[in-house]
DNA sequence: CATGAATGAGCTTTCATTCAT
DNA sequence: CATGAATGAAAGCTCATTCAT
């Protein structure tokens, strides 16, 4: 899975396709075309659509990694934290809208690669999971059910918001998105 | 779209296979296997792999209308409406794991029809934001964004979690997942 | 072949479709629609397309036979009769100008069943043979070939021209089509 | 419709299923087998069943003019030239038997499509016509009715004795039949 | 006797993948 | 090393024909 520098970068076209139409109905030929690699020369580096596929997901999920581990890894306390990770997580989910997108779209292609499961876990699960349990330790964050439970709940409902936000959304709106969604999940519902 | 009587319900047999391969993986052959219902009688009642897949997803979505809609037009305060309609929606996620997971996994392609978003926005979300905005109005619920970002957080914290119950979670189990979630939810993570 | 009474004469309405799309690309169903006779009761009678086919070619050329051998049989000199039978011949092409039009259009298929051609034959072929050989030998029509290989042509000729003459072509447009026909094979080009 | 080089003539090949069971009965397997060429590749050079019929026609068309015509611009009095026309016309018929037979066997498909109609007037009606009026001009040839009709009567003639010509008939025989029809054609059949 | 419903067989077409240069 | 050309495998779909009432 080493793929040609130069050919790589190219590949996050062939998302706006996997987006719109879905993977399957993505054929190989419009990979090429979006891409600008002929098909022969995507095969010649055993680059298949699985591969493409595969490839978009951990570099999306590595990115995502990357800037949620940033943020929760900043000073202050926990819940400050977690506000800043749902900030980051948001704001990359616009920035790799078609992706993101793609990746929701064909949870279950992606679901079923155990390397794609184990990044989706080491993006956002696991360092939230953290968070949140080092919250709990020093007494910012009180939850009755597993840090996992709530981190996964954090990323469902994460997901779901960024499918909706707007195309066109300000930087400014999707900070806010995150913060409604932070206040949420921090204060609860009830009064 | 009207299917012949004692051919709907030997539908949801494909729902396995959507779930376990996904929508575009399975093949019209694979369906009819998996029904015992021969393609040619397929097509003859124009039950194309898209109907199929739309019948089950609108079937899902109908039933899941009809418990969120009972449970929120429950007596009682609106916290405990909201925490009824999360075990409600968790158990049938459960009683139809695979049409579920189906959904889950294919959303992209789901999504792509209006009238399954429809369904979608019917099922859940509308419900959920207005028992939201009653829970406002009657000083039992407080929160700083629309009712329908709520609802939206919801749905995605309650599709993950869904997607993650054990597959022979007991109906215990299932109802403590989701008071989990409900509590979550309402208190919040701030001490 | 016994056709069930009252059947036989709708299915002439089939005629159209075959002169129109040709008979292969013409379902069964849409025989059913035309002749208004369902797909299931034709098969109970164990009319296939081919029969249908088959009854209207052998019909049409039992119909040929009839005006064929009949002005063949009229009184006077072989060229009088020869003219009366391109006439004849021409007004029956025109009156049942789909099913005529049906035949030339498929000839492949219909050649390829013995009845027909013996039909055929039995029809154009053997009486206008024989007409031309009584003329040679009463003198009054000369040729040098043999008077099948002149019948064929003549057939040729007499089915090129039925199928060029407009739709909406009176008797007399036809029967003057006829007269320079048989104008044409009596007198010939030369001088 | 422009075949790669080396594709081409092998689609003779096709003529032979087609004169022998029809176009329609003809799959595009059996014509991928007698060419030789793989289905996948017949599609990819987007060869389709129509087009190798509609290729068949048109080359055969083309072959039919192009001896057709020179046999009419050669020197003479018409009449020699219209002999000259026949005698090319049925050699090529004869030449290209399969092709020739699947024309007419399948002259409802093939008079459904323009270009081959076109074809079919600038093979021969035309050319054959334009000699007629010519003669007429010239006084060698004399008749009643339009040029266009007589040289229909012709090619309807010379089809229905290309038919009928035995499959292992000699050049010279060919000829005669060809020389029989010009007679009958030129002299008339009365004495 | 007639027919709406059902289906086996087979066709066209597509597409991921390999070949040949 | 790269790529236009080629193809095996399989999918969706149609339709003549049979079944069940």
């Amino acid at each position: 899975m080493v793929l040609p520098p130069g050919m790589a970068n190219k590949l996050w076209a062939a998302a706006d396709l996997f987006a719109a139409q879905g993977a399957d109905r993505t054929s190989v030929a419009e990979i090429a075309a979006a891409t600008g690699i002929p098909k022969a020369t995507l095969y010649y580096h055993s680059v298949t659509k699985e591969v493409v596929l595969a490839w978009i997901f951990r570099e999306l999920l590595g990115e995502v990694e990357e800037v949620v581990v940033e943020a929760a890894a900043s000073d202050g306390p926990a819940p400050d934290r977690l506000r800043a990770v749902l900030r980051a997580h948001l704001a990359l989910f616009h920035r790799r809208r078609a992706a993101s997108a793609a990746l929701q779209f064909d949870l279950g292609r992606a679901a079923r690669s155990p390397q794609i499961r184990d990044a989706a876990e080491a993006s956002f699960i696991r360092p939230v999971s953290e968070l949140i349990a080092e919250g709990i330790r020093e007494g910012t964050l009180v939850c009755s059910q597993a840090p996992r439970a709530v981190a996964l709940a954090l990323l469902g409902a994460v997901n779901t918001t960024g499918i909706q936000l707007p195309r066109r959304a300000t930087s400014r709106q999707v900070a806010a998105a995150a913060d409604d969604l932070a206040d949420l999940f921090l204060k609860g519902l009830s009064p």
